[in-house]
RNA sequence: GCGCCCGUAGCUCAGUUGGAUAGAGUAGCUGGCUUCGAACCAGUUGGUCGGGGGUUCGAAUCCCUCCGGGCGCGCCA
């Protein structure tokens, strides 16, 4: 409807061109938008305002001389002018309820289009290190990539989503030795475990797994030839030693070969444990990428010899440094440490060089607020390589508190607190978890009330856009049970029945739902549609305590049952790119 | 110190990229089930949009400044 509105106005531009409004004037945006305020009408305008200034007339008469250059238009049944310049336009009711039968033509179609062109676009989230199962700030990296990336799919574009394990450098080594410790232990061995190991149950567990496949056959060291280091020896803070003096002596009391051996099973154990964990909640990917194969397929010495041949590396203090100065950076970075093994950092522009290898216009990655440095550092190496700087875009997802009574919960694991993402979605279930992840912005730092979330009440916000679509469902069974049966073709020929202010306001929404569909898509704001979702519950629940559906009028019924199916439909839509069920009943 | 994000009703947050009288949920108060599901609805109380200045027809939104909060700033990953 805002398209045909444009190019009512864009008729009438051109017709004033040359008298009212200068030749030259060149209009980039009509800004046609809805109304906040049905009593403005179902779109205005403030291009006569925006005008005035150009064309050396009051708003209000150059409004007054665009809207006498409009040609009738039988979807708009009056315009307006208002305020300091507005012109307000008022649908006719046809084109009003039109949207119910394109609803039911188009079905789970509905609300998509092709506005992304199918531009590739690689969808990177969560990537959280494979050091542990994910936890609950996961969760919202999991539950915001999923919903974005769905609705970029349904605004057409061509959606990929990745999952980058860190399965290369020291966190590598560190899971591995914790496992070797703790499967020591578990053959009787006892010492002081390092304060940088990682201690939680699960690296038990993968240590019993270890103890089954290898039985006793490991190397069993004195195990003082390491717990008798120094006690003074610095092993707390971020820059251990101990624990990469432990790593070193595990490699040479059991060789490499075993040791890696080990790091495999524990990298390959939590990998598919969080795989499963992510599939339960709904999030899926294309791809699991590995950080380890950049080196194996090339993709690090390709990214190199590009900026060395740009001419963009230098060597000091041994190292190789990457000008990133040179492209906006605050400070060069290094690529390759003095010891010869490349940097994280090596690994990241190599990992963006590959994506965009593989074809992918846009690289959208979802990051941790703290990773906010990192944007420019890469882009800098994107463009650097020659790449389009502008192809990286960064979403950056802030953190989650979890309250419950009222009271901060505490997230630490070593309090055995409740902190796993599977804790939490046993707790709350996936539905609801989905839901308040998405519930706020991402962008804003998310209090999620566990008590509310896992309440099966009125006040719980996700059972307010389920309950909607169960009570059609439930309309659906009342009509059955009372004889009738639902006649679409009757319904849909008598959608002019639909006369109410609330049904007006519903069909108004669902008309609404394409754009929020782009909207939410282009600002990667999931919440746009949460919101414009409990909106439509809202409406729809009002609607249903206000009039009987099932009336003895069979064309005032079908149409009202029309009406209640298209409701339906577009919140199980809606809910679908959350990835939230829509039960039939609950 | 430098950089990024943020501050809106008692609480948790929206605010369509600068529009019309700043809105929801929740909490409080008042009503509505013999009738398609009350996990619902109707009504009502509640605001110096952190403070100040600027830009313009028009600012919660853009700019400057101060106050307050969060997060970054490794030859870690």
């Amino acid at each position: 409807m805002k398209s045909e509105i444009e190019q009512l106005l864009h008729a009438a531009l051109a017709r004033l061109k040359g008298s009212v409004l200068p030749d030259d004037l060149a209009i980039a945006d009509l800004g046609v938008e809805r109304t906040r305020d049905s009593t403005n009408g179902d779109f205005a305008t403030n291009l006569a305002m925006r005008l005035a200034k150009g064309a050396r007339k009051p708003p209000r008469e150059l409004a007054q001389a665009i809207v006498g250059a409009l040609e009738q238009d039988a979807a708009i049944e009056k315009v307006e002018i208002a305020g300091a310049g507005f012109i307000n336009f008022f649908l006719a009711r046809d084109a009003q309820s039109s949207v119910v039968k394109r609803i039911h033509e188009l079905r789970e179609a509905y609300g998509r289009n092709g506005s992304g062109a199918n531009r590739k676009v690689l969808v990177e989230f969560v990537s959280s290190n494979p050091t542990g199962p994910l936890h609950v700030g996961h969760g919202r990296h999991g539950a915001y990539g999923a919903s974005v990336a769905n609705l970029l799919d349904a605004n057409g574009y061509a959606v990929h989503r990745e999952y980058y394990i860190n399965d290369a450098g020291r966190q590598v080594d560190i899971i591995a030795v914790s496992v070797w410790l703790r499967y020591l232990e578990a053959c009787g061995e006892e010492f002081r475990f390092p304060a940088n190991g990682y201690k939680g149950e699960y690296v038990r567990d993968i240590a019993a797994q270890l103890q089954e496949q290898a039985g006793q056959m490991l190397v069993r060291p004195e195990a003082q030839v390491f717990f008798e280091l120094p006690p003074d020896e610095p092993d707390g803070g971020n820059k251990e030693t101990f624990i990469d003096a432990v790593i070193t002596r595990a490699k040479e009391l059991i060789g490499d070969a075993d040791f890696r051996d080990i790091s495999q099973l524990a990298l390959k154990t939590i990998i598919a444990d969080m795989e499963n964990d992510l599939a339960e909640f709904g999030v899926t990917y294309d791809r699991w990428y590995s950080e380890a194969s950049l080196t194996t397929n090339g993709a690090i010495d390709r990214a190199l010899d590009r900026l060395r041949k740009q001419g963009h590396v230098y060597e000091k203090d041994g190292a190789h440094w990457f000008r990133a100065t040179a492209f906006g950076d605050e400070k060069d970075r290094v690529v390759v440490r003095e010891n010869g093994v490349k940097t994280y950092f090596a690994s990241d522009i190599a990992y963006h060089l590959e994506k965009r290898e593989r074809g992918f216009e846009i690289l959208l990655d979802i990051l941790g607020s703290d990773h906010h440095g990192y944007t420019a550092r890469v882009r800098a190496g994107l463009e650097a390589m020659g790449e389009p700087p502008d192809s990286l875009e960064v979403q950056l997802v802030q953190f989650v508190s979890l309250f419950r009574g009222g009271e901060k919960a505490a997230m630490s694991t070593r309090a055995g607190e409740f902190v796993t993402l599977r804790q939490l979605r046993a707790e709350v279930g996936n539905d609801a978890a989905r839901f308040f992840y998405v519930l706020r912005s991402h962008d804003q730092p998310l209090d999620f009330d566990l008590d509310l979330a896992k309440s099966r009440s009125n006040e719980n916000p996700v059972y307010y856009i389920q309950y909607a679509h169960a009570r059609v469902a439930s309309v659906g069974r009342q009509l059955a049970s009372k004889g009738y049966q639902y006649d679409a073709s009757i319904g849909l020929a008598n959608l002019a029945t639909l006369v109410s202010p609330h049904e007006i306001a519903l069909l108004t929404l669902l008309g609404r739902y394409p754009e929020i569909i782009q909207l939410a898509g282009a600002n990667r704001a999931p919440h746009t549609l949460v919101h414009f979702l409990r909106e439509l519950a809202q409406a729809f629940h009002t609607w249903y305590n206000a009039e009987q559906f099932i009336v003895e009028d069979a064309g005032l019924r079908n149409a009202r049952i029309a009406l209640a199916l298209a409701t339906q439909q577009v919140v199980k839509n809606g809910l679908t790119l959350l990835g939230v069920s829509a039960p039939e009943s609950m």
